[in-house]
DNA sequence: ACTATAGCGTAACTATATTACATCTGACTG
DNA sequence: CAGTCAGATGTAATATAGTTACGCTATAGT
């Protein structure tokens, strides 16, 4: 096996790994830290410190991303898992679902933004939150 | 006095709203919500509703953001608090300082997103992590 | 006075995340 | 093969963040 870095194509997961991304893959819309917990304790998770270190794994891989207004993660959906830079999420606050897109031209003018300021961008974070058309109808 | 509404100008604060603005406006860079109520004990304070209920306020009047990255809270530097709706966050990892700023352009971008999707948009959330032009240079 | 609304005080609790420490496992090295 | 080193794991305890529940207070409108 080649050694893991950051954003490999397919890096080998580990047991606890491959567990926790097994979880968000079969779940529509993000989970928590705790749910995740929840779920696999009939596969022998005791404790959050499983989880959350197979999610920073992950998180760093690029096959997962956190939802900072949430506190909670969804697996990337992105084939390929392309352009995790540049990823964004709008989140329906009735249903819950998540859409993750990327908005490459509203993040490069982010990204303008730190260069002029010579600020050192490690994350960019962006979340739109509202109604999702579908609840925008029912509601 | 009128009935305050969201985002009026100049909403009249309760005590416990004014402590909590205080608290912020006297400090560079973000609090948390216990880290207010620890500063506030003196004042009274005795448990973190308080302080929750003061910054729910305090958002809705558009004075305090809360960051979501970092579960904390900013008095808004606008002056006038104008454009609240379009905030956007730098934040220096290494120094804890937090820049607001107002990427009219790119926020624009994410609207026309959420139209085109429908997506009735409610937050727009956008947060750069990183490092902050003299954190580089010193580190 | 009666009522409605917003705010307040306190306790208990739930939810989210980290620290600390011990053990295990596989890969490399001498 | 024994030594050792890094990464992964197991578990408990603790720290941090936020909410629910319940009752009381203040103020404005009728």
């Amino acid at each position: 096996m080649s050694t893991p870095h950051h954003h490999d194509e397919q890096p080998t997961l580990t047991k606890n790994q491959a567990l926790v991304f097994g979880a968000l893959k079969g779940t529509e819309g993000p989970l928590t830290a705790y749910a995740i917990l929840d779920q696999l304790r009939s596969d022998g998770f005791r404790a959050p410190l499983q989880v959350y270190r197979a999610l920073d794994k992950l998180v760093d891989f690029g096959m997962v991303h956190r939802l900072e207004s949430l506190n909670a993660f969804v697996a990337c959906r992105h084939p390929g898992c392309s352009s995790h830079e540049s990823a964004a999420f709008a989140i329906c606050e009735t249903c819950g679902q998540v859409e993750e897109f990327s908005p490459d031209e509203a993040i490069s003018l982010l990204k303008k933004w730190a260069t002029d300021r010579r600020f050192k961008l490690a994350k960019t974070t962006v979340e739109l939150r509202g109604l999702c058309d579908t609840c925008q109808a029912t509601g």
